[in-house]
DNA sequence: CTGAAAGCGCTTACAG
DNA sequence: CTGAAAGCGCTTACAG
């Protein structure tokens, strides 16, 4: 039957009493106060041996496995658990390695910390609204939520509680240290060394914004751009890249990839290298290069940034930036530790240390297979 | 600095009182009882449309965003949390697909019923014993815990809540029904009809049973294996197969499945198919095949088990059973949710209806590219 | 080394 | 239609 009940009896001693034991219960059948069987449970205070032997006896006899932790959470106001806001993550692992990696290095670094991970989705509908209102944690971060985001974040933020808002969007840059220009400055030099002279640029701004795919200046779509993005094309400026022409994306995927690559071969002057923002986005560049019978490199050069393994590709392996997202999480998952105990710190009226810089993440180049060299 | 500082001041009235506002305090500013107060945000019970609205009034100027989750559990007993446990999952998501598809259904099934996801690993030293003991919780599912289940299980146990192993070992098989047999059956009667004469099988028991990787008879193996693996065994022996060989993987990744592939091949009647219950079993004998320059399916034919993509195969798609994740998640996910709602009948003194049979999921088969027509 | 008591923020019978 | 009160299971000063 139900698997609770069939396992049900193995750590059980003669007289357990089962239905929930509470540490009132336990304390009474040993003969002390609630507070010491407490203490006897936390070591916050020293307990008489012989006292702690008691009630730790008493507790085994009755199945008693250790406070609750939903009284605890209630006495101390700490649940332990923080929320992550997700909604693209998981619907489609594939084209999203980097956001799985980040999940992944977030919840090992929350685990060691004591604190569990909960996943919940941004609010879109009731269903939704209604999970947002009823989970407990003491902290968030949001991961590359495109949706959903005009009443999940002022939701969040009323919530007051430490948050990090990892979507490249908004206050990633508050989290961990990242020098997206000096990565894309070294591959842009070596395009340049390979010998490309016609280069064609092609970065995303939101769809959200509601800008659709198309040809731009590099001056309006710089302005347009989300913070990271604008770090990657200062690392082609200081190159001294001078594109021929410049693509926005209106959404991170392949298609949006493949649309730039589309408009900017039909330009007059055709570039020979496509620098994108984002692997995705390279990917689609080759997908439409293939359709038209174009070789890469030979025919279309092509750069991207994150370094994710992307399906389809045919061998091929995308001159990027490697952005490693375990790690990633991980660095978001301490600072935001550190936003907790900082706050802790002010609540019991004191004045927390500065939290300092934030950890950088390393972004080495992955020179790939995509940069052909001209003569 | 914080992000949740920057966005402060956007929801906030004139009178913002912030720090903590609590049902007391808003029933007191809009002078009613908290009782009162409290049926205004969950409506339980009608409140007069003209004291809700002072109500609501009173909590907008304050800042009040709705009840605290926290104090809600305590009251209600519930926590509207669901614990997964998990190791694996996210380790390597390219080696487990499938079983992020599984979570990626039950987070989905739990989301839209108003349950978040919380991940927590299993027992395997002081920091993830202390999580376990700390996270709240009103059901379990553990999934694909190959390690630490020593102590996780009897935990888990003793915390008296719903709980589902997901993890094809015990007993995933009363939260959901899969006909693997007949699934394998169809398999291997299209491989008999594709001339296969000699056929070696390959399948897995537990490395946690400490049994090595080897060759064995069919009984040995069937006698070790998980209740799912011998369910697929079951359609390879209706579907008439009399294996030239039987080897046992001592754990479910390709190096295994490699083994298997090299230990079959040295028989002295070699299989000219080898039938395997994962299809990462079924890409290490292609690695092996490989490796000693044979080639798939010509001259080694092979078949899998779940359908997922694995790397490396270049091209190649192994003959299937397609196993789909995400579904699979949902209908545990809703079993999970139907044994917690008996368990509240229970609560109130009610007898629970039974929970009737599980769902089924479909298992359809993927006829690929590793199955060669004999002569 | 230990106890009695207040309090964490709600919900829920029970009364009216 | 609304209120006063008990209680959910703990932790944590405060006393001794």
């Amino acid at each position: 039957m139900a698997p609770s009940l069939e396992r049900k009896g193995e750590g059980e001693e003669a007289m357990a009493e089962n239905r929930h034991v509470t540490l009132a219960a336990v304390a009474k059948a040993a003969g002390v106060a609630k507070s010491t069987a407490s203490h006897v449970f936390t070591g916050k205070r020293v307990v008489a041996p012989e006292t702690a032997e008691r009630v730790r006896h008493a507790a085994a006899a009755m199945g008693y496995t250790g406070p609750s932790p939903l009284g605890r959470a209630l006495a101390s106001g700490r649940t332990h658990l923080i929320a992550v806001v997700t909604h693209a993550l998981l619907e489609d692992p594939d084209t999203d390695p980097l956001s799985l990696a980040i999940l992944d290095g977030l919840q090992r670094e929350f685990a060691e910390a004591g604190y569990g991970t909960v996943l919940i989705p941004p609010i879109t509908d009731e269903s939704s609204r209604v999970l947002a209102h009823t989970v407990l944690y003491d902290g968030v971060v949001s991961v590359r939520r495109m949706v959903g985001f005009e009443e999940t974040d002022p939701y969040l933020a009323s919530r007051k509680v430490p948050w990090i808002a990892l979507d490249g969007y908004m206050n990633e840059e508050t989290a961990v240290y990242m020098d997206d220009a000096k990565a894309t400055e070294e591959l842009a030099r070596r395009v340049i060394a390979a010998g490309h002279e016609r280069i064609g640029i092609a970065a995303y701004t939101f769809a959200v914004e509601e800008r659709p795919d198309g040809l731009t200046t590099f001056e309006e779509l710089y302005a347009s751009a989300p913070n990271n993005v604008k770090r990657r094309l200062d690392g082609f400026v200081r190159a001294g890249v001078e594109p021929v022409g410049v693509f926005r994306c209106g959404s991170v995927n392949r298609a949006s990839g493949a649309a730039a690559a589309e408009a900017l071969l039909g330009l007059e002057e055709p570039p020979t290298c496509i620098l994108t923002v984002a692997d995705v986005h390279a990917a689609g560049v080759i997908d439409h290069a293939r359709r038209r019978g174009l070789r890469v490199p030979e025919d279309l050069s092509v750069t991207g940034f994150d370094a994710v393994s992307i399906a389809g590709l045919d061998g091929d392996e995308i001159c990027s930036v490697t952005q490693d997202g375990v790690q990633k999480g991980r660095i978001v998952a301490r600072r935001l530790l550190a936003m907790l105990a900082a706050e802790a710190v002010r609540r019991e009226g004191g004045t927390p240390s500065p939290l300092g810089e934030p950890e950088e993440l390393e972004l080495p180049l992955r020179w790939g297979t995509t940069v052909a060299t001209r003569e």
